[in-house]
DNA sequence: GCAGCGAAAGACAAGTTGTCTCGCGAAATG
DNA sequence: CATTTCGCGAGACAACTTGTCTTTCGCTGC
């Protein structure tokens, strides 16, 4: 049983497409939350394929997860958060964060409605914000801009750039993109800053 | 086939008994969602009763919504909001209904899961809290308390006063409630207010 | 007693997730 | 070119769920 080399060229390459096919039959079904099966056909995949390759659902949408997150306009995000100017920082990223959930709001809907399943992966991404937060509270604190504790300035920002709030916004009170990044920005300020604007 | 009249007493008492028994059984089981199959056995009653008495999944946490309304701490909310002086309305209504959230917290996130199959139930329901905070921010408005416009005030209400937000930091940010209010408080009273507390 | 009705019991259909087996066919290797 | 390897399709099966319907039991109310 002297396994041989097998080095893949074409076979790996064909089956990242299949794992892309897949992938993207979830996000053709949004906004409604699609079955393994429905998945699965809209692919062009035999069901099987989807747990050969995902393991189950909750990795299925483990994976959307991840795909979510390295897609989209981060790099914005990532942009406004190297700004020197602490204000700009803010306001930058609230602006990004924003545009992202508008964006990608139905996936987002559909990775909470998952949640259960999904055992705190969702909670371990958010991670990633909280810690960008602490940051940007620390920098603005440094800066004698924060009206406010810093610890209260941390559960501020958690609350106000959450999807949640975005949604409040946007689907509860049916606010554009925009509209929404301008409310939160001017909670935020308002809130935290020694001088807020007007 | 004349019919005869035919009043209830113990039986439609004793029905009554049973809708109680299965609605106390969903309780029993969060914060986990149960099968129909579950609450009928946790209730000592056959899942048939359970369709027969409120027709579907659905309606069971149709009724459930209902059975929360109807429970826990709205008493303290109307009183809060019929104080002669806003900013008390405010605080009262702030602190009344985060309260009630830190309670109904189980029961909350259950019905937020099952709101796909709620078809807009819970929107409905919520019709209720934007009614007052619409007349919170006209009250707020006529005293010459508001920094901001009264559209803008509304929002910022509706974003603070949402489950989500509560949720964002009693959860997420492990806050004890009336932590929560008092951020939540704070939040709006800085944002709102033509002159806001220290 | 007798009729009405709440409720139990249980069969049945349909949809879902998850597991496993079998086998084809194309890519990789010597 | 022959052989190995492995991605993937096809499909059977088990278990669980929602939802519907029929039958039967037993207590209540006239």
């Amino acid at each position: 049983m002297a396994t041989r080399r097998y080095e893949q060229r074409l076979r790996a390459q064909s089956a990242e497409q299949t794992r892309r096919r897949v992938l993207d039959a979830v996000y053709d079904q949004l906004p409604k939350i699609p079955s393994v099966d429905a998945v699965a056909r809209q692919a062009g995949v035999a069901r099987s394929t989807v747990y050969l390759v995902f393991g189950s659902r909750a990795g299925l949408f483990d994976a959307l997860l991840h795909d979510v997150s390295e897609r989209g306009g981060f790099a914005d995000l990532v942009r406004a958060v190297q700004d020197p100017d602490p204000l700009t920082h803010l306001r930058g990223a609230v602006l990004a964060s924003t545009r992202i959930y508008g964006g990608q709001r139905d996936v987002l809907v559909a990775l909470r409605a998952e949640a259960a399943s999904l055992e705190g992966a969702l909670e371990r991404t958010e991670q990633g914000r909280l810690g960008g937060l602490v940051h940007l509270a620390n920098r603005l604190d440094e800066n004698g801009l924060l009206a406010v504790e810093k610890d209260v300035a941390v559960d501020v920002l958690w609350t106000l750039t959450g999807f949640e709030a975005f949604d409040a916004l946007h689907t509860g009170r049916g606010l554009p993109v925009d509209d929404v990044a301008a409310r939160l920005l001017l909670t935020a300020e308002r809130t935290l800053l020694r001088l807020p604007p007007p």
